[in-house]
Formats: structure tokens, sequence, C-alpha cells
DNA sequence: ATATTAATTGAGAACGTTCTCAAACGGAGA
DNA sequence: TCTCCGTTTGAGAACGTTCTCAATTAATAT
């Protein structure tokens, strides 16, 4: 590539003012004492030669980048971009900026972006982890989990990393959704969760008080209405939403990603299954179309976990001497009632 | 901001390997000659000390950042978060990261993040400006559009400015909708288009292919009909698109921008308007819903307006004399006909 | 053995910023 | 006129990398 760039430098703008650079240096930097005539023309230099600082050189010297990243699984997913968006603000807002990663689930892809993160001096990662466990970390990547850069965890947790983790309450939400389709009579209860190579810890959590739910309602556990697909095989996935569909055991269905709910529907309007007359449909998080169509939803504090991890990261990054405890912060979800669940008996 | 962050530098590698930093630079470059008992002293240290370059002192050095940025007005709009999907797929492939930006419409907020970016080294820009008229400039911020960075635009143009654009053919797309529901027989046929402070490219020149077939069926222009909406201000949205349907002028509507689906649809839903039973409708943009709920859509060839947008900026990236003539790349849009638009008489 | 060439090595400059240090300057008091 | 103290100023180092240049060593030819 072409680096015949050849920008003003402070150089420069001592030159065209008549001073030294550090004179020029303390009028830009605003520090120390300048006479009133030298500041006037060094600022006139600045205006005239359009000069602005290199901020590279300004990382360099000063040992920190001001940019913070925010790595997601995938930022089509709304409820990722939400969290990006408040995430963003407040960097702005305090002179950071933020570089964003999409991982596509991809564990290698991870990693690979942490590294290239460390190696551009970022001031602190914000990570909704492609992984579930610490296990899964070769031993000379571990470092690059809350070690060499000040992390905070949301939405996921890794197993065995005690990292802060900002998440909503995963397993209550779930348990509620589930007692609600329990209460309108329903015992064949199918849970539809998303997992590409692993299955996160939002959707073993979900999982969790989906099952806790059945069991105290003394509803036993049946393994075939449970599934796990992945929503980037489409292929896969819509043969196992058929398979789930043509079984006819199941007379409702959870499910556990936004980005599955699209899909469960088209696959249903195919077979000309309606719902809530043939099958009831809750949804985790509340999107554009939910209200059109009518759907149940378990919506999530979307901002309230942005917030809440960003805020947290800074609160990490000020911190001179390593945070001594972890902080673990879920907050509550909450259930939209529309009309895509029906009574039976 | 704490600053104590102490990693290891290729001097340190040198001193572990008892060599100088130049030969330790030597094979962590792999440029000169080393001999092998040196090589393999320098690899170990590089190994055991986890050394990872100092990528800002390295672009310090080489005068590039081996970054590129890409600015979108929203990054909720699946249309945006698309391309900026392949967009960073091929600057990965190309050892290159990515930034990105979201505006929300703001062109401050865009003047400030390209400032930014100068001053970040950024080596180029990918930009869906907020502005639709280079006028819109001040004079001191016109250098920051492809004059001091190489920038390509994509899906909005910025009148005046002689800069590459990637962009779907609107004109002909719209053109193209608004005929198909004239021949279904369609006289009164509204447009609702976003805008926030300005009127963008896209609408301008979707709006003015909705005209000419207006013209071409000898159906006179109606300006009561055609809308321009801010999507974030969805009070004022909301009471417009209630005031559209109230007056039961319009026996068919066509939504310029998907951000206005959901909301269009919502409100016809609430006044118990359907269609294409009440009203046809057609929609820029396919989303996953639109299959779902049976929409007519225009679609614009997302992924290669990404694609062909990257491609150019690492052409002009490359070249080190400046591009001698401006490219202007209109990519067809296609239509998806399905049950949202009926025949009348 | 000496001259010539090639392979290997290290010192140090440069990128652009910030900021320490010490020197130079100005004015007040004796 | 000289000393003292505070203000103003500039030289130059440092951040970590890359890479030129010159010096050293080794290898080959005479």
């Amino acid at each position: 590539m072409s680096n015949t760039k050849q920008n003003i430098t402070v150089k420069d703008v001592a030159a065209f003012a008549g001073v030294s650079v550090a004179t020029a240096g303390r009028v830009i930097g605003g520090y120390g004492t300048v006479s009133e005539e030298k500041k006037r023309k060094v600022l006139e230099a600045v205006k005239k030669l359009h000069f602005v600082p290199n901020a590279l050189a300004q990382s360099m010297r000063n040992r920190n980048s001001h940019s913070i990243a925010i790595i997601v699984p995938n930022i089509h997913n709304s409820f990722f971009s939400n969290i990006v968006d408040v995430a963003e603000n407040y960097a702005k807002n305090n002179d950071y900026n933020v570089i964003i990663c999409n991982t596509h689930e991809n564990p290698e892809l991870e990693m690979q972006y942490l590294e290239m993160l460390r190696a551009k001096q970022i001031d602190g990662v914000l990570l909704a982890s492609s992984l579930n466990n610490v296990a899964a970390i070769p031993d000379q990547k571990l470092n690059l989990y809350g070690i060499d850069i000040p992390m905070v965890l949301f939405d996921r947790k890794i197993n065995g990393l005690d990292l802060d983790v900002v998440e909503s309450a995963h397993y209550s939400g779930s348990y509620e959704a589930t007692k609600y389709l329990i209460e309108l009579g329903h015992k064949n209860i199918a849970a539809i969760g998303s997992a590409k190579d692993i299955i996160t810890t939002p959707v073993q959590d979900r999982i969790n008080g989906y099952k806790i739910a059945l069991s105290e309602a003394d509803i036993p556990f049946d393994e075939d209405l449970v599934f796990n697909l992945d929503w980037e095989n489409v292929d896969a996935m819509h043969k196992a939403m058929s398979r789930l569909l043509d079984m006819k055991k199941a007379t409702a269905i959870m499910i556990l990603n936004n980005s599955l709910t699209c899909s469960l529907l088209t696959e249903m309007d195919n077979k000309g299954i309606l719902f809530p007359e043939d099958i009831s449909v809750i949804s985790w998080d509340d999107e554009a179309y939910s209200s059109l169509l009518g759907i149940t939803t378990v919506e999530q504090p979307v901002r309230s976990i942005g917030q809440n991890a960003i805020q947290r990261l800074f609160q990490i990054m000020r911190e001179t001497n390593i945070s001594n405890e972890q902080l673990n912060i879920a907050l509550n979800t909450h259930m939209i009632i529309r009309k895509s669940c029906r009574k039976i008996n």
C-alpha cells in the first residue's frame, strides 16, 4: 500500500509559528506557561495548517490507546447491536473510541481478534464469548482473557474464568415463561435453543429454568422436545424444525433465541400450522415484528445490560491495582404477553 | 486511567536471546540474514516471553495503520449491518482491521468521526453519509471528504462531491415497483420515505423513479401522498402514518425504507386495515419477516454493494498517484413478488 | 600469507508526540 | 551595577518499531 501520506506535525506548526516544538506542544496540549504573543501565533499556525495531532503517536507516548473493543458473536442480532449502541455512546462521552468485532460464533476468530486488540494496545474489552468453558482456551492464549486486557463479559459467562459478568437472569426468565405455559395447561413444551459448536451459557441456563419449572409441575422431561440448532446452517435448522413440527408432540414451543423465531414461524406457515390455535409460541427477545405478529416474548433489559457492562469496564480500567472481587450482575427479564399462547385442557 | 501496562518489547526479546535489537528485529520481521543459531535463540525468546509486536509502534514507523473504517447511519438496519459484514470479511482477509462508526444520521457526528479517524491515521473509509450535498460541509472540514483520506461512498451520494459511489439502482428499482402497482390498476399510490434532517439521495432517486412511472401512465402527481418520516422520532412518525391511513386516498403504499415497514404495518393492524384487501404494500429491502408476512419487496443487492465498495476502496488505497476518474456503480435491484399487492379496477 | 568478496552483526536514526530539565530572560530590590 | 527570583523558552529524551549504514567476521581466491 502507498505510504506517501505526509501529515502536518507539531514540528511544522512550531516552524510556522517561529517557536520551538516544546512551546508549540505547550499551547496545543494546554499545559505549562506560554507568553500571550507566542500562544496566539501557535494557535494561528494550527488553524492555518489544519493541524490534527497524530493519535498513534499520542497513544505511543501516553501508553494508552483511548480505545476499547466490543466483541459480539453476531452483529446482525438486534440484541447485540443494541448493546453495541449503548456501549458506543458511553465510550464516546468519555472520549473513547470503540472497535466492534464480529466473531460469527467462531472461537478461533474470537482469539484472533483478542490478539489483534492486544497488539493494538486496546484499553479494555467487552466480550460476549463463543466459548462456554475455560477448558476450550489453549494455555498460551489464556492471558488474553482478562489478564493482559481489562475485560467484562456480557450476556454469556465462561465457566471456570472469574471475570466480571453482566447478563440477564436467564434462569428465572425461562422458569417464569415455562410456568406460564404450564398454567395454561401445556404439558408438552418444546424448547429450541441455538448452538453452533457449543451450547452457550444463556441457553444452558434457560434450559435449566425450563427443566425446573417442568419438574415442579411433575411433568417428566422429554429429551425429544429440546433442540439446539445452528442458525447459520439453514438447511439443518429447517430439517430439525420440520421434524419437531411433524412429531405433533408439542402443544407449545419456547424459542430461546431471536435468530430462530422467523425461521420457525415460516416453517409453521409452510405446513399450515397456526398459532396459537395449533401450537402456542413464546420467544425470547422482543423485536419490531413481535408486536405486529402478536408474539408473547421474554424481553431482556438490553440497554441496561449494555450500560452496566460498559460502566463496569471503565471502572476496572480506572483502577490501578488489580480488582479484588468478581462482579456478577444478573438483570431481570420481563414477559410481554400477547396472543401467541392459548389455554388448553 | 492507569497506564502501568508494561509489555514485552523487541528489546526484551533481544536481551533474553543475547543478540542486538537489530538482529531480533530481523528474525521477527523475517528480512535480512541471520545465522541459524541466533535465529533459534530469538524464536525461543519470542515464545518464552509471549512477545507480540506493538501495532501502534509499527503503524507509526510504517506510516500506515492497517485499519479502515466503515461509517453507517444506523448499525441496527440490516441493510447496513450486512454491508459491514461483507466489508469486514474482505478486510480481514487482507490483514486489515475495521472500525465501525454509527452516526445516527447526525452529520456533526459523522464529521467528528472522520476527524477522529484522520487522527488515528486510518488508511481508508467506506461512508454512507448523512449529508446529501457538499454545501452542508463547512469549508475547513471539506478535506475530510476524500482528500485527506481515501474514501468510497456507498448507498448514498453526496451531490457536488466527485467521490466514487457504489449504490443500488434506486431510480429504476422504484420505477419498476411503481409500474407494477400501476399495472395492477392502482392510481393513488403513496410513497413513504425516511428523512431525519435531510432527504437522502436514495430516497430522492426513488421518489424520482416513482414520479416518472406515474407521469408515463398519465397519473397526476399528488403531493399529499408523499411522506418523509424520521424513524427515530416515533411519535411524529406514527401520527403521519395515521394521517395517511385516515385519508383513505391511497390504494397502495410503497415503503422506501425498511426501518419504516414494521411501524406502518403495526399502524395498519391497529386500525384494522388489512393488506392486500384494503391496501397494497410494497417495501424496499427484503427482511427475515418479509416472506413470513408475505410482503412484496424490492431487494437490494446488499452483499454485492459491500463487495464492490470495499474492493474499490482497496484499489484506491493501493494507487500511489491520485485516482483519475470517478467511478459510479449502480447495481440492479430485484423485485420479490409475494401476496401483499392485489389487482384492482 | 594477503587480497577480495560475501555473510553476519550492531549502533543508531526515524516516525510524532509529550514532557523533563536546564538555560535564558525579565523585572524588582539593593 | 549586581543579585535574586519567577517566568518563559528550547534542547532532547522517551515510547517501540523498522531498517540503513557501516563495521566486523568468515569464506574464498590469488
